[in-house]
DNA sequence: CGACTTATTGATGCCCATCAAATCTCGTGG
DNA sequence: CCACGAGATTTGATGGGCATCAATAAGTCG
């Protein structure tokens, strides 16, 4: 008689590993409910698409699990990341009527998936889902432009010295298997790093070995790195 | 007797030109007046500064007239402008403790100030002011994402040629005064130019002159151009 | 082990930053 | 009214960083 009959429904946001980080972190037992019936979990494999730039927004999602990008391009065909996407971030654009960039999946993910109109209707009866939201962009948008500093003003140097940095704190070292340790894996390869950070795949390729042979890093094979002197890395980042 | 006794309270907002452009544009007689009570009107020359990169986030506003910069800079010093922001636009960051960019008055500017605490707590009590700043904290985004895309993958032409059509448009004709019809106010100076572009005075100055000889645009004065050839001109920023 | 993909290394050239100097603009004061 | 000077803009010369083209090497999977 006490126990909660709700926790019979099936409910795959209970065991949800982002659910206190992502933006349905404030709702209560009920509102989740309801949430979890306008959504479903999805898997893509890598290199899959989940949204194409210029379609009708037709969903957005929490990322579960995986990392995806998040793109664009000029009319002459040149990509341009817009920025990653990791566990907890939300993805897609609310209160609008097209997609704004291709999202694509870099690992195989893991995602919450909800049609935009379902997304829409339920954020705005829920002012506690909004709020979150609303910080989420807020800080996205704080992120988006630190990138822009990034592919704005940093020497190639700077701007891998920067993207390394980064990853090593996003993915604390959890994979260390034979391996170096302090090893992390990178998980991408040379060509995507250089489309994240707006360089060439040579370049990339060049800048890695460059900072081998100063003895900043090492990199125990192609998707992998450890990093052996954080403080230089740091002060080429600049 | 039928005459709403609010109305006497001394309320700028209701002359306010951007009243329905901005945040607050959907909030009714009685919010709006209690919105007045925790924002104060101030004006800024150009030049002067509304916010300091890394200080304490202590005041948000709105634009009522004028244009601002973002920016930021590198550890090494150099400024990279992250965006423009004109009237009805918000400014600062809500639910945060420091404030990530610098805020620039380009031209004199009046703007709503308020303390970001205040705003806060507003925000969080009237859920339909948090939704309008949602949905313009989500454009701004998919703004600074298109601007991400000029800085990391345009070249000075195409940049240029994309900030004057930009300007042309935000800044439809008013100012015919003696000169050119067509022609619109710049407002800034070239060197301001170069860093909202992620170039240098001497590379867009060398970009205006290619423009002017090639027919595109004319420079009436410094301060003025005229967009002779709009296609054309679409076209270079591809 | 061979075919294919991905990464590294090398050679060259272009775009734009940098340094330098000339020219323009405009306010100020003689 | 004009001369002067400081700041802004334009124009020129040079060089560096990174893209591009090209070839080799290193993994990867059948």
């Amino acid at each position: 008689m006490n126990e909660p009959f709700l926790s019979r429904t099936a409910n795959f946001c209970d065991a949800c590993t982002v659910r206190n980080r992502a933006i349905c972190g404030d709702l209560d037992n009920e509102e989740i409910v309801a949430l979890n019936a306008i959504g479903q979990r999805r898997h893509l494999s890598a290199g899959e698409n989940l949204l194409w730039e210029g379609d009708d927004a037709v969903v957005v999602a929490n990322v579960v699990e995986g990392m995806l990008k998040l793109s664009t391009s000029t009319a002459d065909g040149k990509e341009q990341i817009l920025g990653l996407a990791f566990p907890a971030d939300f993805i897609g654009r609310p209160f609008g009527h097209s997609t704004p960039y291709s999202v694509e999946a870099l690992t195989d993910v893991l995602v919450c998936v909800f049609r935009r109109a379902d997304f829409d209707k339920f954020a705005r009866e829920h002012p506690r889902l909004e709020h979150k939201l609303l910080e989420r962009t807020l800080s996205e948008l704080d992120r988006t432009r630190k990138w822009m500093l990034l592919l704005g003003r940093m020497t190639a140097e700077q701007r891998v010295a920067t993207f390394l940095l980064d990853l090593s704190v996003r993915f604390p070292v959890e994979e260390e298997v034979g391996t170096q340790p302090g090893a992390f894996a990178l998980r991408l390869s040379r060509g995507q790093i250089a489309d994240v950070l707006g360089l060439t795949i040579e370049t990339v390729s060049r800048e890695f070995t460059k900072l081998k042979k100063a003895g900043v890093v090492s990199l125990p094979n192609r998707r992998e790195v450890a990093i052996e002197d954080r403080e230089a890395l740091e002060d080429l980042a600049s």
